[in-house]
DNA sequence: CCATCTGGTTGCAACATGCTACCCCTCCGA
DNA sequence: TCGGAGGGGTAGCATGTTGCAACCAGATGG
């Protein structure tokens, strides 16, 4: 594990978050878990992975503070696996992946899964980037604002 | 290449995007594209990536329709990569991790780059999740409605 | 026309992934 | 109380991917 620090003094927040989440299986695991996946096996029936993988990046998961691990759930003395609350802030993430998912990787006809409002199982809204005063922006409405690099070399 | 195609057949919207976009760099050659670069030094440059790996990252996002190659830019003979349509959708995507990173990956006195509002260098808003009626919803107000899953086996 | 910069490609070493086999623990029925 | 089944992993090995450095070709430029 080499990479585990590689983007630890970035000053990007992109570049942290995919730090902590940007492989492969972490996104889809953290995806299986907010629908409702909990155990070992259940992640690894869902998502088809080898099984030292997954333990590989669910420990990952845990150490980043995204996942929990309860020693119980329900009733059977095996573990569960939870997200944190700093695991359920990604909800707008896997949100945001699965509206462009929608939109750009589907023929218009080819069935796809659905996030429903459970209320009245009708689809999200969607996301949209909205700057301080309500305003929606797009990319070129934006500016980075690099932080000024201090001692760094 | 075994992976190239992993997920194509997955219903998921999450995993198709995965797919496109979810290994380490993509997201961070995406990120410096919303942040203007458009040369191939600019990227390598920014992100200290090997050559051949930037090379052959780009490559597949031309490929996959997210980055489109523009034969000369300013004036040189050399090309540049520019978001197209679909990768500007992403746009949604680069903010929820940046927010997210933000919020958990860095201490609170810790500077980080900032993504300001053009218009009054304000930050933006906090994405919000929200329901067709506009009610904001967290993960537990949703529901995933699987596809029936076609002819499969 | 030689030196240099940009924009790559190629080869090789190191690392990560995936698969299979195995292991330990708990649960459950006989 | 034993044996089997299933959950939750680890170990070993083949393969694929990444990273680095070297190289190369076309523009620039003195």
């Amino acid at each position: 594990m080499v990479k585990r620090t590689r983007f630890d003094d970035n000053p990007c927040p992109v570049a942290r978050s995919v730090d902590a989440i940007g492989d492969w299986w972490s996104l889809l695991i953290i995806r299986d878990a907010f629908d409702g996946s909990r155990r070992f096996g259940e992640f690894q029936r869902s998502l088809g992975v080898a099984k030292n993988i997954l333990s590989a990046r669910l420990r990952a998961l845990v150490e980043a503070g995204i996942l929990a691990v309860e020693p119980a759930s329900d009733g059977s003395a095996y573990q569960a696996y939870v997200l944190t609350p700093k695991g359920e802030d990604l909800f707008p993430v896997v949100v945001a992946l699965r509206q462009w998912g929608e939109r750009h990787s589907f023929e218009p006809d080819e069935p796809h899964s659905e996030l429903l409002d459970r209320r009245d199982d009708r689809p999200l809204r969607e996301l949209a980037v909205l700057a301080a005063d309500g305003r929606p922006v797009g990319p070129a409405d934006t500016v980075v604002h690099k932080v000024p690099e201090p001692e760094r070399a």
